[in-house]
DNA sequence: ATGATAATGACAATCATTTTCAAAGTAGAT
DNA sequence: ATCTACTTTGAAAATGATTGTCATTATCAT
């Protein structure tokens, strides 16, 4: 099918944090890197797939990509300066595996995200 | 400026969950209410602001809008059919506010949804 | 009724993302 | 090196949600 374009990854490591597909893009060309958007877009989405990153959403909708560890974590993130902290989320996998069991669910995953205020802002 | 339409804030109130714009509009029309997709958005862009309705996002994107009740709770969601079940989330809040604490976060919200494959599919 | 102000909605514009498809690259066999 | 089958690439078009525009319509106090 498609693998990742090695490059992208790159560039979403020299980040170090979140950046659209488009940021990703343009910091590319930006640096002389002759790469069209789709394969970003592709190779992006590729990185999902394999888990090496992680998406999130903006708050007009756009998505927004960084590196993840290999464990499960949750964000929380800063409303006003964006600012994201990695949290270990153990009580919520619990959590949902006992909800999933009392409802008859099966094979259940989990989104949750944390947002507020922090101590800067 | 715009306040909101009052027969969308009773459409979402109908839905009882989460829906987008694109659906409270379908909705509308196919119940014969004579309402603009474009006064669909305006109304929850209000009711967003007078902080009546809550906004989360699809996986694709896509803003869905619920009335924020007192009571905040969560979702259990099958992949596959759409059933929704609504579950108590005393456990997240009190970890959200734990974590939020410790990272010297204010005002911190949250989201958690939780999906998976229902007992009857 | 009149005028000021706000609400409405058809339509066009915007913008991220996806799809399409033909061209360019790659690897392996001969 | 040449041929062939397969994959990757990217330009351009398509899609789809959301927002902007602006003329029309409703509201309401005078």
């Amino acid at each position: 099918m498609s693998r990742s374009n090695p490059r992208v990854l790159s560039t979403l490591e020299r980040v170090g944090g979140f950046a659209s597909a488009q940021e990703v893009h343009k910091l590319m060309q930006r640096e002389g890197e002759r790469i069209g958007l789709t394969t970003v877009y592709r190779s992006l989405q590729s990185l999902l797939g394999e888990k090496i990153v992680d998406v999130l959403r903006r708050e007009d909708g756009e998505a927004i990509y960084r590196l993840c560890g290999d464990t499960h974590h949750h964000h929380l993130v800063c409303k006003n300066c964006g600012i994201t902290v990695e949290i270990e989320g153990g009580a919520i996998e619990k959590w949902a595996k006992s909800v999933a069991q009392e409802q008859g669910f099966r094979d259940v995953g989990h989104t949750a995200e944390l947002f507020g205020t922090c101590a800067d802002c």
